[in-house]
Order: structure tokens, then C-alpha cells, then sequence
DNA sequence: AAGCACCTCGGCCCTCGGGCTGACGGACCG
DNA sequence: CGGTCCGTCAGCCCGAGGGCCGAGGTGCTT
């Protein structure tokens, strides 16, 4: 097994340093390249193909966020490890979503970050446990709708939500009919029905319902 | 300061007497009880006022996630560390939206335990590093709507866009003429235009799309 | 036994929605 | 200037969808 390639990306040339020379003193481990901002960083990695990226949110002309934005997007296997002074909330969140695989405070102490290194090398990640909180917190906030599903859902029976699942894909009367081995007056005596309980006017309206309800949430593919 | 209280809850008689001698012969750390199941645990915090609980998750009567649902449900002060011997996708995000603090697997070494005891205690939170990894990649799924809105409807003029909106509103026809102060004709126009650009064959396919393409997102009242 | 809820189905009626065609004015562009 | 796109609108056609009514079967509860 080839050690871990480290890139280390920071704008203050000591902590650069201090970070080289703790990786490359660990047994494993070795750093394949420094830059002092974002721009040189996503360079870099092009070239000498870094397995994790340790990157300082800000740095001069692209910050760390936008970076690693650019290296996920143009598929580099690289996992980007940030590090920052602050866990200012818009800066985890933009990260994570920019494709990060972990996010430390810097004052770390350095066997942790060896250690997370590790782990975001092996593919998995791990967060500060402050970040953790408050990632949980969004996740559970963001998620709560999924909580109470079907709600507004109340009278309507199970053959009926089936019904009301098929036209929230947008069958027809006689596909629904074919779908549910049943005649065409029955799938319209349950629309009719499923018309009456969620106060629609058409299937439109029931569409609608179906989305608003959490029955259907969308995929946007 | 005191010491940090913990309550153990796990089906396995073995596995919660070694979490104990494990805890209470840590300096700062105390067990203040053992729960068998769930509900035992649910009524074991109530009285003793753990400041963690340890909780497995499959247990008999109640599960770990239904019992941390109810804890954190009745106010309980209590910060829950989820334990269990797969991560389980399904699992995980329910835990989370029950309030667990964490997420751990059984295979951690006991000093990682002790350390992740400590660091809910405080407040923060933890989870094992491939849990956080599909977090971390759920939240992003998540956010990213907002990061690209309006997939598939390029070929859609602006007047069309706002027919659209008003068929996803539920209007028909008639409201919508009324709406836009422009005649029936122009209306069903419109609407004929959609339906061959998005590839739709009624309003309610119409309306799928907008949910789809994000031109619409539910409000879950 | 009776009652209820649900699924099943048929028939009648009529409106709304959507297909098709064509037309006019304005804006923008070469 | 002509061409193209867009928004406006009208007329005709007809079929799917939905209202309304009734009815039989099943299974569960009272």
C-alpha cells in the first residue's frame, strides 16, 4: 500500500509548513505539494493527483469553498479535507455541498487530523463535532416534512390513495383501468370519490394534492 | 463538576455489563442504570435524569429510535449516542430525526466511546465517519435543488412559464383567462404550446412537470 | 341479523379541455 | 425590407373526464 498523497492548501506559508512537516514525519503519509490559494490548489491537484486535499476556506483570489466546487465538478478522486479558524454556518454548508468529505476547526489537535486524514482518504468523513450538531439540526429540519407524510390524507382509503398515486403520474382513466386490472367505472367512482375528500375540481387539482401531501415528492432528474 | 451520568440501554445483558465497567471505571463518568428495551429506557431517563443515553437500537417492545423519539419528544434534557451493529441507511436518518446526538458503530474502540460520550455530554454532537458520509451526501442531494432550477423547461417562453404556474396552482381554464385579463383562445394556445414542448398530453402531466422542474416546490402546510 | 365501509361496476348526461387551423400586430434581427 | 418569434384571438370538433344515480359483493363490527 503507496502512502496517502497530501496536498496542503493554505495562504499562511508557517502553517503550510508546520502541516508539511507533521505529515511527512508520519509514517504513511506524505505531502505532494503546498499552495497558498485556491486557484493554485485546484492546479496543483491536477498535476500530482493528491488522494485528500487539506484546504483553508480563506485564502486570496478563489477560496477554499469555490476550489473544491472546481475539483469535485471535473471529477478528481482527490477528498478535500476543510480546515478552518470558524464554523460559520454558511461556509459548512456551502462546502459540504461543494463536495467535501470533512470539515475541521484548526485547532485540532494534530494526532485528530492524522487521523481524519486517514478516514477521508479511506472514502468515508467526518465533520467537528460542533459542525456534526449543526448539520444534524438542518438534516432534521430540512427532513420534517417527510415526517408526517399523507398529511391531509385523512379519509381517503387505500384503494383510493393508489388511484390518487397513478394520476399524480399522470395516467389516464384507461391506463389507470389497465394498471388495476379493473373497469373504468370503478376508477372513476374512486376519483370521484378522492374529488370529494380533498376538495379538488380535477385531476389537476388532484396532482396537486398528491405533491402537496407528500404522497409524491419530486426527483428532478 | 460532576460526573457525566450515563444510562445504558441494550437488549444484551453482556454487552450492558461491560459498557458499565467500562464507564464507571472512568474517571468522570458514571452508569446511573441499565435498560432492557426501549421502554424500559423511556421510563429509566424519566427518572434518573441521565445526561446521556447509550441506545441500541434493536431492542424488543420499543426500538432505540422510537424510545429517543419519545425522550426527546417529552423534553428530556438527555442526550442520546445511537448504537448499533449496522448502519442501516433508514436507521440512521431516523435516529437523527428523533434527536439522537449521535451515531456510533458497536465496533469502536472504548476509548472513542468514552471520548464520544463526552463530546454529546457537552452538547456537540458525533457520528461514525460513513455515517457521516451519507449525511454529508444526503444533505447535498437535499440542497441541490436550489442549485439548478428550471431543468427542462428551455424551450418555454416567459408567457408560458406563467400559464404554467397558474395550471399548477389548480386554476382552469376560465380563472386563468380572468387572471392574466387575455381571452380563452389565448389561454388554450398557451397550453397547447406546453403541452407539445414539455411532451405533456393534459394539465395534470402540465403540472407534474412543474413540480419536476422545480418551477413549483410543495409547501407541506 | 343488521349495519357499515370499501371495492366493484354500469348508464346517462354534459361540460371542459385540447387538437387543428388560421389570422393579426408587434418586436427583433438579418 | 422580409423573416421569425411571440402574444393575442376565433371557430370548429369531439372525446375524456367528471356529476349523479343506482346496485351487487365482501368482510368486519355490533
Amino acid at each position: 500500500m503507496n502512502d496517502i498523497k497530501v496536498l496542503v492548501a493554505d495562504d499562511q506559508a508557517l502553517l503550510r509548513g508546520s502541516f508539511r512537516v507533521l505529515i511527512d514525519t508520519t509514517p504513511g503519509l506524505t505531502t505532494v505539494g503546498e499552495a497558498a490559494d485556491g486557484a493554485e490548489a485546484v492546479e496543483l491537484a491536477r498535476r500530482e493527483r493528491p488522494d485528500v486535499v487539506l484546504m483553508d476556506v480563506r485564502m486570496p483570489r478563489m477560496d477554499g469553498i469555490e476550489a473544491t466546487r472546481q475539483l469535485i465538478a471535473e471529477g478528481s478522486p482527490a477528498r478535500v479535507l476543510i480546515l478552518t479558524m470558524f464554523d460559520l454556518d454558511d461556509a459548512v454548508y456551502s462546502a459540504l455541498r461543494a463536495g467535501a468529505s470533512g470539515f475541521l476547526l484548526k485547532d485540532v489537535p494534530p494526532a485528530e487530523l492524522l487521523q481524519a486524514i486517514r478516514v477521508v482518504a479511506s472514502g468515508e468523513a467526518l465533520l467537528a463535532p460542533s459542525v456534526t450538531r449543526r448539520l444534524i439540526a438542518e438534516f432534521a429540519r430540512m427532513a420534517e416534512p417527510g415526517q408526517a407524510p399523507l398529511s391531509g390524507l385523512e379519509g381517503v382509503t387505500d384503494r383510493e390513495r393508489e388511484v390518487l398515486t397513478l394520476i399524480a403520474r399522470g395516467l389516464s382513466n384507461q391506463e389507470i383501468c389497465a394498471h388495476l386490472h379493473v373497469g373504468n367505472g370503478t376508477v372513476k367512482s374512486h376519483i370521484s370519490h378522492l374529488l370529494a375528500k380533498l376538495q379538488a375540481r380535477d385531476r389537476a387539482q388532484l396532482v396537486i394534492a398528491a405533491y402537496e401531501s407528500n404522497l409524491i415528492q419530486p426527483r428532478h432528474h
